[in-house]
DNA sequence: TTATCGCTTAAGTAATCACTTGACTGTTGG
DNA sequence: CCAACAGTCAAGTGATTACTTAAGCGATAA
């Protein structure tokens, strides 16, 4: 499967990045469901759904626990919102930039000549 | 390389899913850069780093334009956002379902009996 | 009790991934 | 001009991915 040891963002994008796994997220933030539950929108084996599964409690995103012999999952919001800050911090750092910029262009056609007066 | 068919957002988590990738990325958020500047801080070929920017640019997590013999390539933030969007909509999806969950709770403890008044 | 349900495990396969090396093509400073 | 530079292209490799089928196993409803 998954390199248990990869750093969680890696595991968490890698998660994000299949359809099917998106689709089960999206159910599981509506509310917790069975294994069979979460396997029936979908045209594959109940075997790759677990598969699907798997790549997703090994990231985080999705806890379950077993009673009888019904498994029911979860979603774990917080490790969803840690790829939310990883991509807020992009947005931000990209955006303090183009206010740097901003500034620059104002500054230098406002006062073309400013810092060098003697 | 990636199918170049895949939905949008398939591609975008793909390629964010790798540290290499990211770090070309917050890299590029501070600023344009060559390739081999992207390169500079990777114990990797330059061929290496050169598909890693592939795997980017089909994503549409960044663009390029070669002047001369020199690449230059920037982040593409809206793509960025479109990621951000959906880990939004799945946030508030998970929160408009515990808000529901706290109004039945109260309610059913403030007012056990409340819809059937006439 | 037993047949069915709800998974679980194992093994196999084709496709994709993340690299590598090496040979090559334009570009440009000296 | 021409050597070093910046990047490109192609092919190969071993690991990982996304499935499949098939067999098994512990609950549980009739």
């Amino acid at each position: 499967m998954l390199d248990q040891q990869a750093p969680p963002l890696d595991r968490v994008f890698q998660a994000l990045a299949d359809p099917a796994r998106r689709a089960m997220v999206e159910r599981l933030c509506r509310g917790p469901a069975s294994v069979s539950e979460l396997a029936q929108p979908f045209d594959m084996s109940l075997s790759a759904v677990v598969q699907h599964l798997q790549v997703l409690e090994s990231s985080g995103l999705v806890r379950s626990q077993k009673t009888g012999r019904v498994r029911t999952c979860t979603i774990e919001p917080t490790v969803l919102r840690s790829a939310e800050h990883w991509i807020i911090a992009r947005r931000t750092s990209w955006e303090r930039r183009l206010d740097r910029l901003g500034n620059l262009l104002a500054e230098t056609s406002d006062q073309p000549d400013h810092g060098s007066t003697p």
